[in-house]
DNA sequence: TCTGGGGTCCTAGGACCC
DNA sequence: TCTGGGGTCCTAGGACCC
């Protein structure tokens, strides 16, 4: 048998819509949708009650709508969401400081230096779900297993607001019977491939030997997916990782791309991505640009430089000369999205050393060279220090601004 | 009625080097 | 004249997660 669980992955249920609710008692009980109109966006969070209809994150409003004709569309008390979560993850923290957050709303607790203190899984899983819910207000799930896997598993198994631990040697008992998709990485074109070989639980694709699967599904993610099913998951619980990309987007609706839009969106999208670069310490040699276009067909072009980058006006350039290539390569189409993306992130003090190395830019004469880059961007951060996001930009006018308001972006950011 | 925004990881092919 | 095999880097695309 061995020692008991030791994992604990911690998820609160349908966070943006419970948050919702707990502020506005009106709207307990009641089907929400947090984001999205019935005309249009996407629903960012559904509560269960909107779920019962088969609401979800990241459905068209419109189709929610018509799944719950009483669906309550709200647009949310959006700046409280992150402190709000904090407070859970500060509950975790007095748990045990092997603490990994995975986003918002969810993480990974190693608690095996911790049971002496508060008891086994069980006990703690309890106080875990007691404290949140008295302290904070909300409901939480909370799995507890061996492994990383199987806890989120069991996290996922417990909701809503429900509690599940997997007993060592019970593991076999407890996945075998569970849809395959509940494995982490499986998504609807795995699952789709799965079932075609009749493989629909995590016991069937546990029993399938792993070359089998790994013919599948390509080698990776045909040997991790079946070392999961099989119950050998080697990971740890780790704290702060950095990012390996920083990126930004913006859905525009549907455009013939003109060089006033796709430059002025590239600015926008280039100087918020270099700008958390900058206030992370980093910068990245590797810049990539999506475009989509209609039909949600998507085209991406990356060039990887010799140097760098986290300057504004250079990953503007950039992007704009990879955002035409492939324009240009889908003659006459409509746009409906632009991507920037940085990537090969390394340390930003190693460059300053650099700036007077800097060559001049090939692709325009005369235009200013990288300590003068450095030096515009410095004093638009310090600005925007002083006095506010939007007290100085590049984005002109023009940009109408239709896609999603920066509070909700930078809760979906990660740690630069 | 027509789909947000932030990420991670993997694959395949080609260039290039030894 | 034609030939091996391995390694690394880069690019484009795609599946997946929250």
């Amino acid at each position: 048998m061995g020692p008991g669980p030791t994992i604990l992955h911690a998820d609160l249920d349908a966070f943006y819509a419970s948050v919702e609710q707990l502020l506005t008692p009106q709207l307990r009980g009641r089907p929400i949708a947090v984001g999205g109109s019935p005309s249009g966006g996407v629903v960012l969070a559904a509560s269960y009650e909107a779920k019962a209809f088969g609401v979800a994150g990241g459905m068209p409003g419109w189709r929610a709508a018509r799944l719950c004709p009483d669906l309550v569309f709200v647009t949310g008390h959006v700046e409280k969401y992150q402190p709000i979560a904090d407070r859970v993850m500060d509950v975790l923290a007095d748990v045990t400081p092997l603490v990994e957050r995975i986003s918002i709303d969810e993480a990974f607790c190693d608690i095996s230096g911790a049971q002496h203190l508060f008891g086994d899984a069980a006990a703690i899983g309890a106080l875990v779900r007691r404290r949140v819910r008295q302290e904070v207000g909300l409901p939480i799930s909370v799995g507890a297993a061996r492994t990383k896997h199987l806890a989120k598993i069991a996290s996922q198994v417990a909701k809503p607001d429900g509690l599940v631990v997997v007993p060592p040697g019970g593991e076999r008992t407890f996945l075998d019977p569970l849809p395959v998709d509940l494995v982490w990485g499986v998504g609807p074109v795995t699952a789709q491939r799965l079932a075609a070989r009749g493989i629909r639980t995590i016991g069937d694709l546990a029993a399938t030997p792993s070359p089998v699967v790994e013919r599948l599904l390509g080698h990776a993610v045909g040997h991790r997916l079946h070392a999961m099913a099989v119950d050998e998951d080697p990971r740890r619980v780790a704290g702060g990782r950095h990012a390996h990309s920083v990126g930004a987007q913006s859905a525009l609706g549907r455009h013939r791309p003109t060089r006033e839009l796709v430059r002025a969106t590239l600015a926008h999208l280039a100087d918020r991505v270099s700008r958390r670069l900058r206030e992370g310490g980093r910068a990245g040699r590797t810049v990539t640009v999506r475009v989509r276009f209609t039909a949600m067909r998507s085209v991406t072009r990356s060039l990887t430089l010799t140097q760098p980058v986290a300057t504004t006006l250079t990953l503007t350039e950039v992007a704009e000369r990879l955002a035409w290539s492939a324009i240009t390569d889908q003659a006459g189409a409509e746009i409906t999205l632009l991507a920037v993306s940085v990537s090969r992130l390394c340390d930003q003090r190693v460059l300053q050393l650099e700036l007077d190395l800097d060559p001049p830019d090939p692709w325009r004469p005369g235009s200013p060279p990288g300590a003068a880059r450095w030096a515009v961007d410095a004093s638009m951060d310090a600005i925007r220090t002083r006095f506010g996001r939007d007290a100085v930009g590049y984005a002109p006018a023009l940009l109408t601004h239709r896609g999603m308001p920066d509070e909700f972006r930078e809760l979906a950011e990660h740690e630069v």
